[in-house]
DNA sequence: TATAATCCCATGGCATCCCATAAATGCCCG
DNA sequence: CGGGCATTTATGGGATGCCATGGGATTATA
């Protein structure tokens, strides 16, 4: 297992944790010990949406990617790195598989309660469960229309992905 | 870890005093039990932005090395390290993780009372918070400009996938 | 001597660690 | 094949330790 799928949803207790789906934190193991790493979720505000983006070290490399290149010590690079670096958190997990969301994270994301894990393969996403709910049914129309467009019911590779990423509410948790 | 990230935002008392973020001083022991220095801060006023950048060793390496590829006894060499080492301050962390900032580096910024600090990898910045919240709003908006303008010819088919499946493509919110 | 810089200690809040519970899942052995 | 036990997972709560902050005391500096 080295993508994540699937949604979960879990709650949230007073101190603000929140237990991270096991599938994940396997994802996240295995990418960990790869590139011998802390080990930590890297997780920062969405940019087109109300949500979180979260993932290891290969979301980590793939924003170093962005970076890389720009020279040194450019103002660019400087305005570049504050929204890429300035807004991303580190968060550990506990013993008990757990991080805490930080107080400005989930205010972005409009979180309190409750939050839904969506897997998208190399990262995953932290929404509000009711504007995911939205987002998804928003989500599943289009799939519908392109598969009107490209017709006659074979389904190509593009679309079996968008199911996969998307339908995985079979197995909601609580 | 190994590089800044994250922002935080300290008080300064009457005194002067700042605490460093507690995870910027792991960054800065880190690298300077690895080149066995002093462990101090290097700091100095930002060449484009009404700020202060900072870091340890390997910042001040970066620099060293942005002079050796200057020839020596240029105009432009001279000019760059005047720039870059005339306003150097290098500040001590005392036995409560807490730096003094000089005078003369807070008029540069507009610092007074309150301060946001600002890891952007290899180096920090340190903001007075109000104009700090300004920067990160054009910064994001740089970001998805950016995203936009690059983001379809060098995302890989896999980055294509989480982005189709995630915002549904170009509904944006935030 | 006055002023500024440094050190030492105190405190409150928050984050982390540890343990307990409960439900769900999987496994082994009869 | 089926029942019962062990494991994993999500969640709650208590206790402890770290971190940011404030203030007093002590030492350097003009």
């Amino acid at each position: 297992m080295d993508r994540f799928v699937s949604t979960f949803e879990n709650k949230i207790d007073s101190k603000g944790r929140v237990s991270v789906p096991a599938s994940f934190r396997a994802v996240l193991e295995s990418d960990a010990y790869r590139s011998d790493s802390s080990g930590g979720i890297y997780c920062y505000p969405s940019l087109d949406a109300p949500a979180l983006d979260a993932g290891g070290e290969r979301l980590a490399q793939k924003i170093d990617g962005l970076l890389a290149g720009l020279p040194d010590y450019s103002d660019e690079r400087d305005e570049l790195s504050v929204a890429l670096y300035g807004d991303v958190q580190v968060l550990t997990i506990d013993g008990d598989g757990r991080i805490v969301l930080p107080r400005d994270l989930r205010a972005h994301a409009g979180i309190e309660g409750r939050v839904t894990f969506v897997g998208l393969g190399d990262k995953f996403q932290i929404w509000r469960p009711e504007e995911f709910a939205d987002r998804r049914r928003l989500a599943r129309e289009k799939v519908q229309a392109h598969r009107k467009l490209f017709g006659a019911g074979r389904f190509t590779a593009a679309h079996l992905r968008s199911d996969e990423s998307s339908s995985g509410g079979s197995e909601d948790a609580s």
